[in-house]
DNA sequence: GTCTATACGCCGATAGAC
DNA sequence: GTCTATCGGCGTATAGAC
């Protein structure tokens, strides 16, 4: 019998034990109160090293989390016009996914919404021109052309729709909207939806 | 005559100086990419030492630039309420306001909305539980009583209404929206005001 | 691919002369 | 209240044994 409270065992930690310790020490306290060190503790093994043998430093981290995450959101977005047909239709399921997020996985939308990518990343894209949410400008802009959404300049109303959306999930996520968000979907989704439809 | 290119006279630092040129560094490069030699060269003084001489730690500067933007932006909004007696009037006036700062002083309105404070200061009020921000609330909620907004959480109507304004001005911030901040700025409240107003 | 050990730069902050 | 000088420490990153 062996006096092993702390393990003698070596941990072998994998690329995506890191980015998931790390996503989730990003959105809570921020890229720049992160350091390695708090990484390597939250993976559990002894020294940074480990986590060189993954990520070339700290901003690879960074990187590979936003690329990582947008890609997904691209993909659920490309399923989702595929599976509707209407502008309103795939505006909800969007809207729905980010509230679902919020709910179940926080980190990845304060990832997306609080963290200022360009003070990690100066040269990585912003939200807005990135593919994933090029893809939403264009949900709207074929709303417009079906006469769904009043003509206006799609990005001004991926604005204004995404400005009620994103400010509410905020509000969430900080917990000044003290209810469960289930209670604001439904409301935000008809305020962001009524400030662009056709009347 | 004597050869100064470099001044040998003592530069006197003054206590807004360095926030002028903090409040500038912070908005432009964040506020943790931002070191004190940054600032100590923006007010070209020589050493770090002077700053030491108005404000205890970094922190401070950064504490001390919230809490006078705030304080500048609740007098402000002090001022409309007087000059105004609806709800919409002051409304519009405060969006005239941010708008204005955004063209005027991009630094302010960046500072405000993309470093987030928690971050840099845990202990402090986020924006919503600011002074200056209640009163906003207040005047929405007045607006509600009066019957100009319709009748919903004056917490929610205030997510709609600066969802909007906040999201146009990131995006005029960030220059993804190309033309100048005026012509967005009509579009902008009338959507926002939408999205609250009784119909 | 983890470990021990360590290098080292940068930055925040201070001491003390002027 | 600025200056020179310097310090301590943290955080990133690397070298090399196992």
């Amino acid at each position: 019998m062996t006096l092993d409270t702390e393990s003698t065992t070596k941990k072998v930690v994998t690329e995506d034990e890191i980015l998931v310790a790390s996503l989730k020490l990003f959105a809570e306290k921020g890229y720049f109160n992160t350091s390695l060190t708090d990484i390597k503790d939250a993976v559990e093994i002894k020294t940074s090293s480990g986590i060189y043998q993954h990520f070339k430093n700290k901003q690879a981290i960074a990187e590979a989390l936003y690329s990582n995450i947008l890609d997904s959101l691209s993909i659920s977005i490309d399923d989702i016009r595929r599976r509707n047909r209407k502008a309103s239709e795939q505006l909800r399921e969007i809207v729905d996914l980010l509230f679902k997020l919020t709910e179940q996985a926080p980190e990845i939308i304060q990832f997306l919404w609080v963290i200022n990518i360009k003070e990690i990343l100066p040269e990585e894209k912003s939200l807005i021109e990135t593919t994933a949410f090029n893809k939403i400008v264009q949900v709207i802009q074929n709303g417009i052309n079906d006469n769904e959404i009043r003509s206006i300049d799609s990005l001004l109303a991926y604005n204004y729709f995404f400005g009620i959306i994103s400010h509410t999930l905020g509000l969430i996520l900080s917990g000044d909207l003290e209810k469960n968000a289930e209670s604001y979907h439904a409301q935000a989704w008809m305020a962001a939806w009524q400030s662009i439809a056709k009347k």
